[in-house]
DNA sequence: GTAAAATGTTAGTGTAAGCTAACAAAAGGA
DNA sequence: TCCTTTTGTTAGCTTACACTAACATTTTAC
């Protein structure tokens, strides 16, 4: 089932508010997405009709199991896309986690899971268990620069 | 001036068409992108407006100097993340191909920059100049190891 | 317990971008 | 030339998703 970009926003939201809250409220919602309620409440009702959200009338706002599964792999698709622009690419805070936002909706599961591999990869060269010459300290070092250290170094990027 | 998904794809579309024809019509956009005569029609229209695209009823479709800017950095943005997911994740072709056009319209200049500066870099590690020891044959191969090849290693992912 | 405030819903509008059906213009072949 | 095919346009429909205005319900405070 593919969702669109808007409701992917939902069921990451109701997720997101779920955990720190007893009740999700479509103002809740709204609030956080700086959306109209009736936008929203139009938006739940559609992820209702698709077996992703509980909802009745004037009630309460929750992810069925299907709903929750997907937010946690909306999110982490998110989180691995931000950690990639902020802790490879440099990209400032901001601006890193704008850009995440809107590219979780265009990548895949499969790349998402590759991307994460290989930031674990980059971000941690030093465990490379490759043939380099284990009575040479300098050499460890060199091995430990990380790409990350690296794109720092040239930082006028 | 924040173009859509749907223009970015119409410019690049033209921009490619006229590489390779003399004259760009509605009916080789529309085999391009897959979509009717009518929808270029109105995309085309919509792009004149904006003082992209030079167009007159019945006549011949081009892009403006503006338009053509515009349609370089897609089709760059597009190459940049091509390459990435191709080179780098190692992600198919054909996969490749799809999610980086998705990707380019969410992605902005800076990171598009950035991203290539980054390829350049992993897949040139050789000629990193750190503190490796000159004299160990075996560090230098070491060094040379790409991220590339190390994915690749696992590529059980 | 009721009035005010907060929250939720309905109905209808607008925009972007696709579509089909129907028609108009241009190009090409006999 | 003129008739057919190709190409282009117009009009109007659909879907997704935002919006406002107006109304309904629930909650809260006194």
């Amino acid at each position: 089932m593919k969702l669109t970009s808007s409701q992917e926003e939902y069921l990451k939201t109701i997720y997101l508010l779920e955990m720190n809250s007893t009740k999700v409220r479509v103002t809740d919602i709204a609030n956080k997405l700086k959306i109209t309620k009736p936008s929203v409440n139009k938006g739940i009702k559609c992820l209702r009709e698709i077996g992703l959200v509980n909802y009745e009338t004037y009630g309460n706002i929750s992810l069925t199991d299907e709903g929750e599964r997907m937010a946690v792999g909306i999110i982490k698709r998110q989180d691995i896309l931000e950690m990639f622009l902020e802790e490879v690419l440099e990209i400032d805070k901001k601006q890193a986690v704008e850009e995440a936002k809107a590219m979780k909706h265009v990548v895949s599961e499969n790349t998402a899971i590759r991307l994460d591999k290989y930031i674990t990869e980059v971000l941690n060269l030093g465990d490379l268990d490759c043939n380099y010459d284990e009575n040479s300290e300098k050499c460890r070092n060199c091995v430990k620069i990380t790409a990350k250290n690296r794109l720092r170094k040239n930082s006028s990027i």
